[in-house]
This record gives structure tokens, sequence and C-alpha cells, in this order.
DNA sequence: CCTTCTTTCTCCACACACAGGACAAAGTCT
DNA sequence: AGACTTTGTCCTGTGTGTGGAGAAAGAAGG
């Protein structure tokens, strides 16, 4: 089970392996070209990589008009494991050592459940993918969790929704179990990171990434970083005021984003809706389902639903009130909108950008572009595959 | 006029010409603990400063036990200008190398007279302050203007404040009458440097510096470095929406947080309270001068005046609601409050501090000290010496 | 006064990292 | 077959930095 992944003996072999990650197969005179060092101490390096395994050498490129190159490539065999846990739902990928997603699995569990029921579906899911030919073992795993986390230590701290989980040693624990480092971080930075690296926000230094869930959350982005703030809570939106004397929420004030704008206020304002009859499409859709979601309003509106519709541009007017403010203060180069209620697309994202556009100064939304994230529900599981990997791919 | 600074050669020399500045002067031993070099390595480097005249050492230091050592420390002669250009004075200091004020002047002047006649004065109060025998000239100078700029290249872009300076090039123009290095940067992140120099911030990490003058400013520091966002807007929260339907602000929206507390703001409600005879004290203040200020208003809180107290409670109060929400997202370690109306000193604090605690969340307001800057009118000029010392103490 | 112990600073030999050129290998193109 | 290209290896020179052996300068104690 244990497994013993080599490290880089140094920042140079680190440098290789994230290259090599980011690019996918290279020759060696390439990489000596993009990691400026002569082409001999390049060699050495690649050479001591090749020795560890971390890297192979399969085959020969075509030729480009000389000799021909050998691909130096990651090993194939390097397996990293994704786990987004949602306050409803657990995400699980494997990915190879590029961090492509090779297997994904989904399962509805609500957070509440605790750290060891969920711990246990974790496992299984893990070992349903292992079982199902696509890894060995793992070289690394990385996790997301819906709240806060002191992030060196890999524990939850004071999380909200998922109380029982406060101060659980994750880390730890899930190390213990697969043999292997893992990395811990809320879900909400995991998924900036899954769409720095393979979405929307490649190549943007400076950024935010909302996610609307249950919650609401916003992962920052500073110089390439994920920002994660004295305490580890940054970008916890959620609870920002939008209405001075507006709907009481959950934490005991009144008027916060979350209590106007979310997932959870989103399906309340649906059931409302339907139950006062304002709403022939969700009535109907109320009739057959226990409860109606977030999901229901997507599909309500997609299906024309008038009131659906109402809902999603008022909840957008909100949530652009907050971005607004957020893009003013911190005036990044890329706004990305993602979560579960991606459904709602492009009426939402239309409402929120002309709340920002109207109401941010015109230096700071000159050129920024506010897009929805392009990873769907794996960008989580990426993100955290991307923190793992950047941790084995550092220097022991 | 012309003064050629030497520069260090690498990192290790600008570290230590940093460490010199921060620490003051140290012999070669403690140095070499500090930067983790060898005695050897460390000779040398401070052999080759010492030969640039960057460094001197001046006479031994009292023995501790043993042989006695000398003290090295920055050259005595090394002089840096910070200016601090604001919407209605410019302060200019000059410091030696460890960013002590030697001289500082203050003049009224309202930006919007343009660049020309604003440099023209800062000219002549460097030169006053250079007659006076405090330099002989300067080996930097920093200038921070009240609005966004370039960082790069030292321009300020779309200031809304001072029309006219757009796209002046303030970094080229004053390196060319000075004949110094000169770096340009926003008022309000110099005076976040400031108090990281040498003020409330030493140590924190990542802390908000908000200055309240004719506008407000947010300076934002992540991991000890300023940031300025991907135009040069970041911390631009005076037109943050602090009242759905507030008041009309210049910048066309309603519900400002400058429309509703700042300088110019609290100046224009004392006055009208004068006016409507609400208060006794304001409108015996507004028969002797022409206007009402923030400061009549801070002399009426001092005073006792009830109606001054109210607006101050009631501006801390808008601000405390912008400044919750930029905790609650960027949860930072300090918060730190300055500019012109530090008057109004712990009443505006005391009602920004309950409105913050109530309204964040408890995970990033746990440990949070909210407090007024400790530099005063200095803060500025004093980061704009530190900017520019960074950038003369960084290799060339 | 002399010895011993400390601290500071200097000098020197050695290890290591890295660059850059020469050269061999393996191609393409004419 | 010969000229030219590209890739990869080998080797040597250079500059950076470490660590140890002293020398210098002083304190404390007998």
């Amino acid at each position: 089970m244990r497994r013993m992944t080599a490290r880089p003996e140094n920042t140079h072999q680190a440098r290789l392996l994230r290259l090599l990650r980011d690019n996918g197969s290279n020759s060696r005179a390439q990489l000596g070209d993009l990691v400026d060092l002569s082409r001999s101490k390049l060699a050495v390096e690649v050479d001591r990589l090749l020795e560890t395994g971390l890297v192979v050498a399969d085959g020969l490129a075509p030729s480009r008009g000389g000799r021909r190159s050998h691909n130096i490539r990651l090993a194939p065999t390097l397996r990293f494991l994704g786990v987004d846990i949602g306050a409803t739902s657990i995400d699980v990928a494997v990915t190879n050592a590029e961090l492509e997603v090779l297997g994904h699995l989904n399962h509805p569990m609500d957070v509440r459940e605790g750290p060891v029921a969920v711990f246990e579906q974790v496992l299984s899911m893990a070992a349903k993918l292992r079982a199902s030919g696509l890894a060995e073992g793992f070289d690394g795993a990385g996790i997301g969790v819906p709240g806060p986390v002191r992030f060196p230590e890999g524990v939850p701290v004071a999380p909200p929704i998922m109380p029982g989980w406060d101060g659980f040693p994750v880390r730890e624990a899930l190390s213990q179990e697969l043999g292997c480092p893992v990395m811990v971080d809320n879900d909400v930075n995991l998924m900036a990171m899954g769409e720095q690296h393979a979405g929307v926000a490649r190549s943007v230094g400076d950024f935010l990434c909302v996610k609307i869930g249950t919650g609401i959350g916003c992962g920052i982005v500073v110089g390439g970083e994920v920002y994660r703030g004295t305490t580890g809570s940054a970008g916890d939106i959620g609870h920002i005021q939008v209405e001075p004397e507006g709907r009481a929420c959950a934490c005991g004030n009144r008027g916060c984003l979350e209590a106007h704008f979310s997932g959870a206020a989103l399906a309340r304002d649906a059931e409302q809706a339907a139950r006062e009859g304002r709403s022939a499409y969700l009535a109907a859709r109320l009739e057959t389902a226990e409860r109606l979601t977030a999901e229901s309003v997507s599909a309500a509106a997609a299906a024309g639903d008038p009131v659906a519709l109402e809902l999603i541009r008022e909840g957008g007017k909100r949530l652009g009130q907050v971005i607004a403010g957020l893009v003013s203060f911190f005036n990044p180069g890329l706004v990305v909108i993602g979560g579960g209620v991606t459904g709602l697309g492009h009426t939402l994202l239309a409402s929120v950008r002309t709340q920002v556009y109207r109401q941010s100064l015109p230096l700071a939304t000159g050129n920024l572009p506010i897009v929805l994230g392009e990873l769907g529900p794996a960008a989580g599981a990426i993100g955290a595959a991307r923190l793992i990997s950047d941790h084995v791919f550092s220097p022991a």
C-alpha cells in the first residue's frame, strides 16, 4: 500500500517536473531552452530524475531536420487523487502526472454526517477507482473541504456548515490511510487552482473565482498563488451585507449575500413561488419532487419560466453588488464564476456583468472579463490534484 | 547635481543593505548570523560594499567578552527624498539611509493646479531642505500621488481627482530634475509601506491600511508586499456602495462610501448642520471661517459637540460596513486607519470596530486589531523613502 | 603579569555548481 | 556521398561558497 514516491533533489528538478506536468513531454533541448540552463547541467538533472524513476524517456520524437530527440515525460505510472468534499456531495478523481482526469466518481452525501462517515465514503470511492485498474497506488492526494482550513496543518477550523469537523486532522488521517502525502485546502481555493491549471484562468496572475454552491465563497489568486488570509478564511464572502435591513441569515445577521442568493436561498425562493402559485412550472416540479433545488430553477429557466428567470436575475444582481465591491478593491484581471449552479449560466452572468460594469470604477472594469468556469464539477478535483502535485514536485 | 549612487552587485549585498537599513548598525558577526552566510563569504561582500562607499565602518563596539567588533553601518551621507502629494497639500521629507526623518516640510496646495505647478513646488521644497544643510544631494526619491498609478512606468492613469495628471511622466520628469532614481506610487500604498516600516504594521504580513482624506483609499499588503492589482487601481474602495439608494456621488452612482463618509462629505454635512442650526458650535465656526473642513468636525467633537460626534459615529458606521466586507474577503492580520482625519480618532475607531466585529465572521475578526496609524502625516513620506530605498538597495 | 577562554575577523584550501566549447551521434536534404 | 542540422555527451575552466586554521583583540582569573 505505502508507496515511496521519489522527490526532486533541488529546485531545478522541481522546475523540470512542473514544466513536464504543464507542457507534457519534451526533448532535453526544449527543456534546456525553457529553464535557461546549459545543456550539460540540464542533462545531469534529467539523468538523475531518470534514475529516481520520476521521469522516463520513451521513444524518439520525429526528426526536425537533425538528430531525433528523446521524449522525456513524467512517469506514466504516477497517480494523484483529487477529492472535493462539497456540502451535499463528494467528488473523487484519479489523474496522471499531467493532471489529466483518468477516472471520476461522484456520490451524494451530506458533510454534516461528520468526518468519519465521509472518510469511509472517500476511501471506498478511492478503492473503487483503484480496483478498476486506473491506479495501483497514489503518489499524493489533495482534498478540499467546504470551510476554512488551517493550511499548513491541513485541519479545518471553525467550519460553520460542517460542525464536527472542527480540528479533525484531515491531512494526518488521510495520509495514514492512503500511505502518501496529502494536502488539504478550502474547496473554493481548489476550484480556483483547477481553473488556473486547466481552465479559463490559465496565464492570469491575479483573479477571483466565485463559487456558488450551497453557500458562496471566493478563491483569491495573487501573482499566481492562492491567497488564504491570516487565519485561512479569506474569500468568505457569503456573509457580506447586501441589504442593510435584509433577510435574516443563519449567521445571526441580516442581509447577508447568502441569505439573498445561494443554492439554498434559490431553492427556498423557488418553493415559495411554487406554493404561492406564481409559477406553474415550479409548482409542477414540486408535485413530483419532495423539495426544489437550485437545479429545479435552472431547468425552469431553461424552459423559459419567467419567475425562475427573474429569481436568477435578482440573484445575479445581489451577487453583482458584492463582486462590484471586490473588483474595486482587488482590481483582478479576471472573474470566474462557477460551482453547482453554473446551470444558471448566462442569465446569471449577464445580470452580474451589468451590475459590476455599472458599479465598479472604469479603470478596474475596463478590460475585465467575467466568465463562467469551464471545468464544471471536475474543477475542484483537478485543483486538488494540482495542489498535491505542487507539493510532491517540490524539493523534500 | 547628478549623484552616482553605487548599487549592490548581487542579492547578498542587497540583503545586507536592507538589513542595515532596518536594524541599524551591526558587526560582521551579527550580520553573518542574520543572513545565514559563512563568515568568510560575508567578509568579502562587506568589503566590497565598503569599497563602493555604500557602507562604512565607524569605530568599535564595546566588547562582549572578546575582541571588539567593528560597527558596520550604511553611509551616513546617504539621503532619500520622500514626497507625498495629497489632494490639498504636499509633504516632503528628507531621510537618512535608515529612513529616519531628518527634515519635513508641508505646504498646502491643490493637486488640481496640475503637474507643472505642483512639480515646481515640490522642487522648491526639496531645494529648501537641501539648503538647510540636511542633504547635499539625493540618492533616490519616492513620490506618492492621490490616484492610480501604472507602477512599472511611474505614470498616473485616469486619476479622477487629479485630471491633467493622466499620463504625465512623473517618474521620468522628477528623475531628470533631481538626477537620481525615482519611484512613483499611489499615496495610500505609500502610507501602508510607511506604517509597515516604522509604524503599527511592523511584523504583520497581510494587512489593510485605510486612508481617509479628501477621498478614501485602502492599501493592501500581501505577504509583506504591496498589492497593486492588474491596472494599479487596487484598494480604490471609495466607490463601493454602502446604501442601495443612497446619496448621489460625483462618480455618477448612488450610495458610494465617499458620498457618505470622507473628508469632503464630513465637511459638507457639518456645514449643513451649521446652517440648519443643529449645532451651535459648528455654526460659530462657520461665522469665522469661509468653509468648514473635516478638522472643524474634529475640533467640535473634541469640544463635546453632540452633532459632530454623531456625524463621526455615523461615518464610522459606514466605513465599518465596508471594512467588514473587506475583512471577510481578505482576512487580514491587522487593519490600520489613518489619513488627515485621524483627529477624529477614537470616536471613529470605536464606531468602526463595533460595526466590523458585529458584521464580519468570528474567525476573521477573532484576533484582528483595528488601530490608528501611528506615523501621522509623515507616514506617506516615510513610505515613499522606503519605496525608493527598496529600489536603490536592489541589484542594478 | 601570565594564562585561559571568548569573540571577532582573516586567510586558505577544497567542494560544488554551472557555463561553454569540442565532439560524437543521428538525422535530413541536395 | 557530402554538407548541413539538431541532439546529446564529455570535459575543462571559472566563480561561488563552505569550513577550518589561525591571528588579533580583549575579558576574567589566579
